[in-house]
DNA sequence: CAATTAACCTAACGAGCGTTCGGCAGGGGG
DNA sequence: CCCCCTGCCGAACGCTCGTTAGGTTAATTG
C-alpha cells in the first residue's frame, strides 16, 4: 500500500484515448488493438485496467453524465428565478459538451452499444438530467416567465439544441466558446418564450 | 425486356430492412448475415443487389438526402416571405424525419462509416441542404423579419432542433405528428426571433 | 427449342475481432 | 533475502466478419 500516485494514471489515459477513438470511428469500429496501439501497449495489457471493451464505454458515459448532473445541479441552484436557472443549465451543458466533446459525443451516440445492466444505469442517469431541466421549465411556466406548449417536448428541443454543439464546434473556430454559449442561451430563451408575455 | 415489375422489389426491401437494423444496432454492429436473415435469404444473395455492405449505407443516405433536398426546395418555393419559407422548411424536415425515422437516424449518425468517394458525395448533399436553410435565414434577416446573431450558427441550431425528433418520436405517442411539427415551427420562430422586432 | 439471364443457393476463404493464458520484470514490505 | 503484487508482454483461442467462387433453378428471349 501507500504508493505515490503516478502523474497521470494509465487508466485515465486509456479512457481519454478510447473516447477519442470512439468519437472518430464509433465504438464498434474501434478495436482493442486500436486502443492499445494509441496507448503504446499490448491489447492484453488493457485488461489489467478494465474487464472488457464495453466497460470502457460504460465508464466514459457514467463519468460524463455524473459530471453533467453535478454541474447542472450546482449551477441552477445559484440562480434566482427560472430564467436564470435555465440560462445556467444551458451554459454548463454547452460548456461541458464543448470542452469535453470527445466523451460528450460518445455518450450521446453510443448508447445502443451498451448491454443491459450498464445500459439501464446510463439511461437512468440521463433521465435524471432531463428531469432537472423539466423542473426548471415547469417552474418557469408556473411563474409566468416562460411560455411552452409542452414541457417534455421543450426539454427535448433544448437538449437537442445544446447537444448539437459537439457536432460542429472546434476550439479554433470563428467564434469563441462564450459567444456560442450566449447565442444558445438566447435561442433557449426564444424556444421558451422568455420575455414574450403569457400570450405569444 | 418488358418484365412486369414485382410488387415490391427485393432491392427496396433490402434497403428498408437494412435501415431498420442499422438504426437499432448501428452500421458496424449489423452484419450481412443479420440483413440476410431478416430478408430470408443467404448472405451471398445480397451481393446480387449491392456490391457490398457499405454501398447499402451509401444508397440509404443518398436517397434520403435527395428526398430531403427535393421536399425542402419545393416547400419553400411556395411560401410568400422568409418566415413562411422557414416554416415550410421545418415542416418538411420534421415530417420526413418522423415518417422515415429509420433512414433519417442512420443518415444523421453513420457518416463516419462511409469511406471517401461515397462520404464526400453525402457531405456535399448535406451541405447543399444546409445552404438552403441559410439562404432562408439571410433573406429573413435582410427583410427584417428575423433576428439572429449569426446565420450559420442559427442554421445549426435549427437543424439540431428538427433532427432531434427522430430520437424520441413514436407514431403512437402522446401527441400527433402535426402537433409536434407545429411546436417545432414555433420553436424555430423563437430561435430566429420572428415577431420580436429588430431589437430583442 | 436453345440460349441467356436474373436470382438465389452452398461452401468456403482470409482477416480481424474480443478475450484469455502463462510468464516476466521490478520494487516495496515482512 | 524472499515474496508477492502490479503492470505489462507474447502468443494463442474460438469466433464472426465481409466477401467470393461456383453451381442450380426458373423464367425470358430470339
Amino acid at each position: 500500500m501507500l504508493m505515490e500516485e503516478p502523474q497521470v494514471g494509465t487508466r485515465e489515459r486509456l479512457l481519454e484515448l478510447s473516447a477519442q477513438l470512439f468519437r472518430e470511428r464509433g465504438f464498434h469500429a474501434t478495436s482493442m488493438r486500436d486502443i492499445a496501439r494509441a496507448a503504446h501497449m499490448q491489447p492484453a495489457s488493457i485488461y489489467h485496467h478494465f474487464p472488457g471493451k464495453e466497460s470502457i464505454l460504460h465508464e466514459l458515459m457514467r463519468g460524463f453524465l455524473m459530471e453533467l448532473l453535478h454541474s447542472a445541479a450546482n449551477a441552477s441552484d445559484q440562480a434566482a428565478d427560472a430564467t436564470g436557472r435555465l440560462a445556467a443549465f444551458m451554459r454548463t451543458h454547452i460548456r461541458l459538451h464543448a470542452t469535453r466533446a470527445m466523451v460528450a459525443l460518445v455518450t450521446d451516440s453510443e448508447l445502443r452499444a451498451l448491454k443491459d445492466p450498464a445500459r439501464r444505469e446510463v439511461v437512468m442517469l440521463r433521465d435524471r438530467y432531463e428531469q432537472l431541466l423539466q423542473d426548471i421549465l415547469r417552474q418557469g411556466v408556473q411563474e409566468g416567465l416562460m411560455y411552452v406548449p409542452d414541457v417534455k417536448i421543450a426539454s427535448y428541443q433544448l437538449l437537442a439544441l445544446g447537444t448539437g454543439v459537439v457536432f460542429w464546434w472546434r476550439p479554433d473556430g470563428r467564434l469563441s466558446l462564450e459567444e456560442i454559449v450566449e447565442q444558445h442561451v438566447g435561442a433557449a430563451f426564444g424556444i421558451c418564450g422568455v420575455g414574450r408575455g403569457k400570450r405569444g
